[in-house]
DNA sequence: AATTTAGTTGAACGATCGTACAACAAGAGT
DNA sequence: ACTCTTGTTGTACGATCGTTCAACTAAATT
């Protein structure tokens, strides 16, 4: 992540640091990256110019020539972080659709302990920050809507009919609630049973889902 | 919450303020009162010398003098709202203490969207704060054994056998989960309605109970 | 090669942070 | 009345916060 400046040669001996220069759109990108590092490591008071310039490898200066405000910039981290799950298999079948999401939810990449507690930061700025707050409305909405749609379609074909509303809130609360577990509570808890325990709570309503697509490769 | 101090009366005109003392345990409770309410409001940003102060009506120098640190405070403060919680009613029933977990985890006084605020706010906190992370492991251990216990006895009694651990993996996840959804989504969301999806949850695994206990007073 | 564009730097600003501490005073004990 | 204990105040300090800005220059454009 960090780059320091290249030398440059004049003359003999090297007399001067060259500053390599990079796309707004590439700079952006390093800084969102740091800022959810420093979020991980440190929660919102690891959150600081100082702390993100340091890590992206930057002076103090830049970040606001790319970014407003620091809350400019976490609301793009959490647009960032967002953007990668949509869950919007449409050509799936709804049973694919909820597999998926279990499967991405509990993906070592994306939900490791650290970037679950950049998570657990921006959730408490959520209630303060007005464009967060806006933010997160639109994409809780469409997060929803997605397994409601999905348990809608698998609702038919089970045993025992149930609430397809109140069954999308506990599987949402499930997923959050295993994520602050496994991100809080560090031993005796993976990512594999954290899936395995959705798997069963989907099968306690009727709905099976067998052969997961997932490769266990971790612990 | 806030007193100011007292006028007293010299001669016909008041002259001067009286500041009424109150004993170190009165004041510490009245401090971490004001510092529930200040995460509450603002989060850890809202979690300032300053702010903590002003909300308990008393001047910026005291708090060191029953507190030696901020973060001693905070740990008081999570010390204080896990005392609550918990669930020994060790004369009661299985089925009775799940119904009595539930119905606690979603009482309006102690888990209104501003104390779920300052829990989250502390939940960030657990990784970076030592102290704060050691009373965190108890309580947690102790609070999931209290639920292991019980579904372990209820387990006996149920048409299809299920993981103990798991499922009291799943009941902690779903509370913690509704408890994050009520806190960061405003509307739709109440806590009547949560506790409905912890029984139909409990009844998806053939723990079925009836009657709760609760009185419905709120929305 | 000259000019313009735009990415980058580092110092500086005022504000606010947590903590320390000397001074003061209310209330208990004598 | 007196002393003693201790709850309380307000200032002061150094550190760090987010932001601004003039100066600089690599790279694109002409």
């Amino acid at each position: 992540m960090v780059e320091k400046p290249v030398a440059k040669q004049v003359g003999k001996h090297v007399v001067k640091q060259v500053v390599r220069r990079k796309s707004a759109a590439a700079r952006r990108e390093e800084l969102i990256a740091a800022g959810i590092v420093c979020l991980g490591e440190g929660g919102m008071s690891g959150f600081t110019i100082d702390q993100i310039c340091k890590q992206a490898g930057i002076s103090r200066g830049l970040i606001n020539h790319h970014f407003n405000t620091k809350d400019e910039l976490l609301t793009c981290i959490y647009a960032f972080m967002t953007d990668h799950l949509v869950h919007e298999y449409h050509s799936d079948s709804a049973l694919d659709l909820l597999a998926k999401i279990i499967e991405t939810s509990f993906d070592e990449v994306s939900f490791n302990r650290s970037n679950l507690r950049a998570w657990l930061a921006i959730w408490g700025q959520v209630s303060s920050n007005d464009a967060l707050s806006e933010l997160h409305k639109v994409r809780y909405d469409h997060y929803k809507e997605s397994i409601k749609s999905a348990l809608g379609q698998v609702s038919l074909s089970v045993p025992v009919q149930f609430d397809v509303d109140s069954v999308a809130r506990q599987l949402i609360a499930i997923i959050d609630g295993l994520w602050l577990e496994y991100c809080l509570h560090s031993d005796g808890f993976s990512l594999a049973s954290a899936r395995a325990d959705c798997y069963r709570f989907l099968a306690a309503y009727g709905v099976v889902i067998d052969n997961p697509v997932h490769i266990a490769t971790e612990d």
